[in-house]
DNA sequence: CGCTTTTGACCCGCGC
DNA sequence: GCGCGGGTCAAAAGCG
């Protein structure tokens, strides 16, 4: 949602710059001008108000859930909670979609403090695409896959390659009420930096290429102690860079801009939708 | 050649 | 104790 937000605005701006940039444009053109500018200017609003309206909802949940909680993922994360009912149930991916729920059994949850952060994230990704990748910035490594009996899609396993002494492990699966859902679990807490921003570079780049797996294990530099080559690379260019890559590959996202579309004439022009967000 | 993915086998915890 | 099911291992295959 934030770099959805982003990204529109971005776009807005872009769009602003290349109008304003025309050469003195015919006066028919000129109340044209004008009203998409003020059009513009509105949308530019509406979404500081939507930004705001986030913030503040995302404020009160990690207030809720508590700082464990993980509440990421650009493609529309949900949360999760502390650990509650029997492992088996509280694993089916069913209940996914409702959120709220946790992998680990009651006998662990007593002994959390030792035990390792868990927390879920969910992906909206096409379903056509059967792959369970779920870009996170890390680098995973698949070392098995399941076919679980609460759910015909097939789970998959993951360690992070990143670094070999990292102890993460996520695991992956579809939705069975949504197959359109990945809900990814992620089990204990990263023991190096995230992904250097030319990673996160690369694997935007990767997507725009119409790779499978942005993260790819086998697609990132990697030094010889397992950690990306350019994790220094944090420079404020390549920040710029890599926040214009994304919002042109978000913008040029489709459902997307539709998801954006109906979002904002649903709230600011009283137009109901299904829409979910 | 080295790394990742696939997949069947095995291990282990839990419920009955 | 037994069976079931989830999680992990490891050999083979695939890929760049």
């Amino acid at each position: 949602m934030e770099s959805h937000s982003l990204s529109l605005d971005l776009t807005i701006g872009f769009a602003k710059q290349s109008i304003l940039q025309e050469p003195s444009p015919p006066p028919c053109l000129r109340e044209e001008l004008k009203r998409v500018t003020e059009e513009n200017m509105k949308l530019t609003s509406m979404l500081a108000t939507m930004c705001e309206s986030y913030d503040a909802l995302r404020a009160q949940l990690i207030d809720m859930i508590g700082p464990n909680a993980a509440v990421a993922s650009s493609e529309g994360a949900r949360s999760s909670s502390p650990p509650s009912a029997k492992r088996k149930s509280a694993e089916s991916a069913g209940d996914a979609a409702n959120s709220v729920s946790s992998t680990n059994s009651c006998k662990k949850a007593k002994e959390e403090g030792s035990k390792p952060k868990i927390w879920k994230l969910y992906a909206r990704t096409d379903p056509s695409d059967s792959s369970l990748v779920v870009r996170d910035g890390y680098q995973w490594r698949k070392y098995g896959q399941k076919v679980t009996r609460d759910n015909p899609c097939p789970r998959a396993y993951f360690r992070c390659s990143f670094a070999p002494t990292c102890p993460v492990k996520k695991k992956v699966q579809r939705s069975a009420d949504d197959q359109c859902l990945l809900v990814a679990t992620y089990e204990g807490e990263h023991n190096h930096n995230q992904s250097s921003a030319a990673e996160v570079e690369n694997a935007v780049s990767r997507k725009t290429a119409g790779t499978a797996d942005g993260f790819g294990a086998a697609g990132a530099p990697k030094t010889k102690d397992g950690r990306g080559e350019r994790e220094e690379a944090r420079k404020p260019e390549l920040r710029e860079r890599l926040v214009k890559d994304m919002a042109s590959s978000l913008t040029k996202d489709p459902n997307f801009t539709a998801v954006i579309a109906a979002a904002i004439s649903g709230r600011f022009f009283g137009i109901s939708t299904a829409q979910e967000m």
